[in-house]
DNA sequence: GAGTGGTCTAGACCACCCC
DNA sequence: GGGTGGTCTAGACCACTCG
């Protein structure tokens, strides 16, 4: 549908195929103009995807160039989604979610900064366990505005609290601000994660926004170290 | 010098002044279009960076909001600079760096494959411990092929190698992909950082490229966690 | 239906790299 | 000096939101 998505998979594809080798020099912008027939704003919009995926990188008086990456790199970065809750990131799997609390409180004064809200506006107070396989991965402290995301049942907390957001209340999730930390687990985690007090885990302090700018969860996660990495690409300007 | 930087810049400081509130709406692009005298792909342009930043959202048939955030977090944004190693991220503090190793070996095979070099060409091998006003913030195990980053001695590494490669090399950094982790330290760590063995650290694994797309550098940071804080914003597509 | 931002064009000039 | 990608223009049409 969109000619610089299709594009740049098509290209995508091209270099994960080995058409074109690391290191190797891609087509000029010019070529590419006249191979997929279109204008050479059209190609760069293309090609700067790639280069924010971390596939290719451009050098303006030389051309643009794959980058001298490991074909497993690559395929990680080809998947590269920045943005999936739980019930995406472990797809295929067997997934079950244990409620440890379901409350509705007063957000205390920080987190009512964070989700730009008042003291005494009612919020969700969720603390979940997440196992994959009958492994427990992950448990998450989640509170959320009650007028922005009405209506949540434990049902919809034992499946995806996201699924119902955005097929239930047909919202749309734009971004999230996140803080990553290692920690140790305290009392309630090594209950329920299964880990030693020395069992090391990754914090993600995460704020989400909805499409139209309001903040709609602050949730903290604490991982499990031996069933999480966390990837990331940064490109210097 | 580069309009649209410009004017994202303006608006930046704009939005973080208080001129426009969390969830207000910005100036059309039109508007805008008028109020710099630019195109208005210029400020898309200009927009989009704010976007990628993270301050603002902006909806097709809408138009373009501020986000809900926090002074705090707003500030953090503003500042963010995924790119820079330990000497720039501890700026004004007193640092202090001490080698551990420092030696010329052939990369294992994984390494090599990472640097898309042979096993029988030569890397540095390198370990330091970073301190920042006298106290330990991270090890470091850094591997460079002698190839691409000629001549390192001893007081490059207790100053900065990043400063050595973009100043007295000339060579420029395009990027760095990274992987992160929470782990438990070892013995070598548990000297060096001054921890115990229960007090977790934040493994980041990078691989850094030059903006030639070539990998000059795989290393591995184990960072002090009560040190280290990691941010990210994610932006839907 | 009026108005928003998203995509795309055809063309121009510029900063930079490399020969 | 010849050719690269970076920026910018003026204008067009489209998908979408909202009253």
């Amino acid at each position: 549908m969109i000619k610089y998505q299709e594009i740049a998979n098509d290209i995508r594809k091209n270099i994960l195929a080995g058409q074109y080798l690391s290191g190797v020099q891609l087509p000029l912008e010019k070529e590419m103009c006249a191979q997929y027939n279109v204008s050479r704003i059209t190609i760069k919009k293309a090609v700067d995807e790639l280069v924010k995926l971390g596939l290719v990188i451009k050098r303006r008086g030389a051309g643009t160039f794959v980058k001298s990456i490991d074909d497993e790199d690559a395929k990680d970065l080809s998947m590269a989604r920045q943005f999936t809750g739980f019930t995406e990131t472990n797809k295929g799997k067997t997934l079950r979610t244990e409620i440890i609390k379901f409350d509705v409180v007063h957000p205390d004064k920080e987190i009512a900064a964070k989700l730009q809200i008042a003291t005494d506006d009612f919020v969700y107070d969720i603390i979940r366990v997440r196992f994959a396989d009958g492994m427990p991965i992950v448990i998450e402290y989640t509170k959320m505005p009650i007028n922005l995301i009405p209506g949540i049942k434990k049902d919809v907390l034992l499946k995806s609290i996201y699924f119902y957001i955005q097929h239930q209340l047909k919202l749309k999730i734009q971004s999230a601000h996140r803080s990553i930390r290692a920690i140790s687990p305290n009392a309630l985690e090594i209950e329920h994660l299964k880990v030693r007090d020395s069992f090391p885990l990754l914090e993600v302090e995460q704020i989400a926004f909805l499409d139209d700018g309001r903040a709609f969860e602050y949730s903290i996660s604490h991982h499990r170290s031996d069933q999480i990495v966390f990837k990331s690409v940064s490109i210097r300007q």
